[in-house]
DNA sequence: ATCTAGATGACCT
DNA sequence: GGTCATCTAGATG
């Protein structure tokens, strides 16, 4: 029994290098409150951006004002802008001063399902947050909560503990969209799915 | 079912 | 000026 719904998985839970974090998260619940009401889903796939050296990692090309959050605490909210119109969500991972990252890609919709509807009118359920950009507009998530901290209660936008799930569900892949990148990088085996039934 | 084109702006060289 | 950790509608088999 997991009654721990209420409960933020700590900061410490992302003092790890990305790809044990990524793999970590599969299971684990993310949770925008918006205006009071609580919209969350369960986090279904994951990729890990591993630091400088990592060529396909926004921090390759060294600290900017973009990716600063990256060099920050482990457990914020790394957002960034792209394709001129999408938002996308990461959890900072790794000590201070060393920028590494999570990307959220998809979610499995639980509460405040009214919600979600409004923020993706018209579409059929199974496109509502099966996208790294889609998730974000699901869940009203933009650059607003960029550095938020998703390891403390009270925070709008955080994750909390929720059942994991064993190894016998999760595929393991190379990385999407990231074909600029050079091996070993293009093929690191960073991108964890939880498989669907 | 799979493919393609166009959207649209911040970022980097 | 080219690229981008993407998405959607529309076309086609």
């Amino acid at each position: 029994m997991y009654n721990t719904r209420m409960t933020c998985l700590p900061c410490d839970f992302y003092l790890r290098t990305a790809p044990e974090v990524a793999r970590a998260l599969l299971g684990m619940r993310l949770v925008r409150d918006l205006d009071g009401s609580r919209i969350s889903g369960k986090i279904t796939e994951t990729e890990a951006y591993d630091g400088e050296a990592d060529l396909a990692c926004h921090a390759r090309s060294g600290k900017t004002t973009r990716n600063a959050v990256m060099y920050g605490p482990p457990g914020r909210a790394y957002i960034y802008f792209t394709y001129g119109m999408h938002w996308c969500l990461n959890v900072v991972t790794g000590a201070e001063g060393s920028p590494a990252a999570v990307l959220l890609r998809a979610i499995l919709p639980l509460e405040g399902l009214e919600l979600i509807v409004s923020n993706r009118k018209g579409l059929p359920e199974n496109k509502w947050t099966d996208g790294p950009a889609k998730l974000c507009k699901a869940l009203a998530i933009d650059g607003s909560l960029y550095g938020a901290a998703l390891c403390e209660t009270g925070s709008p936008l955080r994750i909390e503990q929720d059942k994991p799930v064993t190894d016998g569900e999760v595929v393991v892949s190379p990385r999407v969209g990231i074909q600029y990148a050079p091996e070993p990088w293009l093929s690191k085996p960073w991108r964890f799915r939880l498989m669907s039934e």
